[in-house]
DNA sequence: CGTCATAAACAGG
DNA sequence: CCTGTTTATGACG
């Protein structure tokens, strides 16, 4: 199993005088998959992208292992810790993926094989709640809801109340073939959460939870990305993070019309906060690219190549790691990440959600709207 | 093939 | 237990 030295890698990059370094998803690939790509982070200039495996980059960040950069027709099956995949000769492209395992396994969440017991009827259910004479989806019956009230806004609990008393499905008298009341509560807060015209706005009653609103801004229904960061067909696969989704307060606000106003900067779901990560962690980011949900593919990030020629002889995989992912000298006012800084940090944290308000307190150009609702936004956010 | 209902893991108040 | 985010599964049009 030969692996790739600070001494032998610049020799196994450059298979060919004018090669470049490419992975995947390319031409074959995207015959099989489909793929949704998000622009991020900044310009580049180069015409040549590479594409990493996230988890790749990730599972090299936590072991703490010094990251290797596979090769174009590779020589072996293996390289570092990486499994190359349908390796045929005549390509020129290779599919990069973690060796023995797949994303799947890493998730918490219930699979297939876990319950091997009997399996439960999730899908096609029909819409359970009627309103006006009209069945309605979830989301359509939360709208409803919430333009019901005096403000356009409902606590979660208020809208409970609603649907308790609105839609004789989910009331005391439901009858066989409704959703229990776990059920349809479940229902509402996977609605709620999932549907970004959803949002949360702080609600400062001591006692009560965040005041659900309906955005309306166009933008919200013309917006590929907005539209498909939250949908099932195209979910945001992140390995790295497979931990719990953690609640964030309320990045919005409602402005003196009672309009959705946003927070700038201000602390996001795990869904932003990775794009956030990505574009600090690699700066030169080109693009994320998501899997669909089948087959189940780890994310990737595109990268704009280097150009070897810059790299000296004598480098280290070290070197070569900062040299890509160092900001481009355009930007190099900014200071970039190193090799160890990206390595050496405990966990790859999009997670200014965890780290509390720190990166709110030291903005100095935060303000707030004199119209603003939120006056401390730093201590009251009513999750 | 996209939409959507449903179950559930998990966290933090 | 309540609120919230997210993933997994699968039926249906
Ligand atoms: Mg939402």
């Amino acid at each position: 199993m030969p692996e790739f030295t600070d001494n032998n890698f610049k020799e196994n990059c450059i298979a060919e005088e004018d090669s470049f370094i490419d992975f995947g998803p390319f031409e074959e690939d995207l015959e099989t998959f489909e793929y949704n790509e998000v622009e991020c982070g900044q310009p580049t200039n180069v015409t040549e992208e590479f594409v990493l495996v996230l988890s790749d980059l990730a599972a090299a960040a936590n072991n703490n292992e010094e990251f290797t950069i596979p090769i174009e027709q590779p020589r072996s099956q293996s390289v570092g810790s990486f499994e190359i995949l349908n390796t045929r000769p005549e390509r020129t492209h290779q599919v990069i993926r973690p060796r023995s395992s797949t994303i799947n396994e890493f998730s918490p969440y219930p699979s297939a094989s876990d319950n091997n017991s009997r399996k439960q009827r999730r899908g096609g259910n029909q819409s359970p709640g009627v309103f006006n004479g009209r069945r309605m989806t979830y989301a359509e019956l939360i709208v409803e809801a919430i333009k019901s009230s005096k403000e356009n806004r409902m606590t979660l609990r208020q809208i409970y109340q609603w649907m308790s008393r609105n839609i004789r499905e989910f009331g005391p008298h439901g009858g066989p073939g409704c959703p229990s009341t776990n059920s349809w509560k479940n229902s509402i807060r996977h609605n709620l959460s999932l549907h970004e015209m959803f949002k949360r706005v702080p609600n400062h009653t001591r006692g009560e939870s965040a005041f659900w609103v309906i955005d309306t801004t166009p933008s919200n229904n013309n917006d590929i990305y907005y539209d498909q960061k939250n949908s099932q067909t195209w979910p945001h696969v992140r390995p790295e993070l497979f931990r719990p989704a953690r609640t964030c307060p309320p990045n919005f606000r409602l402005d003196a019309n009672y309009q959705v106003a946003n927070f700038d900067n201000i602390r996001q779901s795990d869904s932003d906060c990775f794009d956030d990560f990505i574009r600090e962690k690699f700066p030169r980011l080109a693009l994320i690219i998501y899997p669909k949900k089948e087959p189940k593919l780890e994310p990737r990030i595109r990268l704009p190549s280097i150009s070897l020629d810059n790299i000296p002889d004598n480098h280290s995989n070290s070197e070569l790691f900062d040299s890509y992912f160092s900001k481009p000298p355009e930007f190099s006012s900014c200071t970039s990440p190193s090799h160890s800084e990206i390595f050496d940090s405990p966990h790859p944290s999009p997670s200014t959600a965890d780290e509390g308000f720190d990166s709110i307190s030291t903005m100095e150009n935060f303000e707030l709207d004199d119209i603003c609702i939120d006056s401390d936004v730093d201590t009251i956010f009513n999750m």
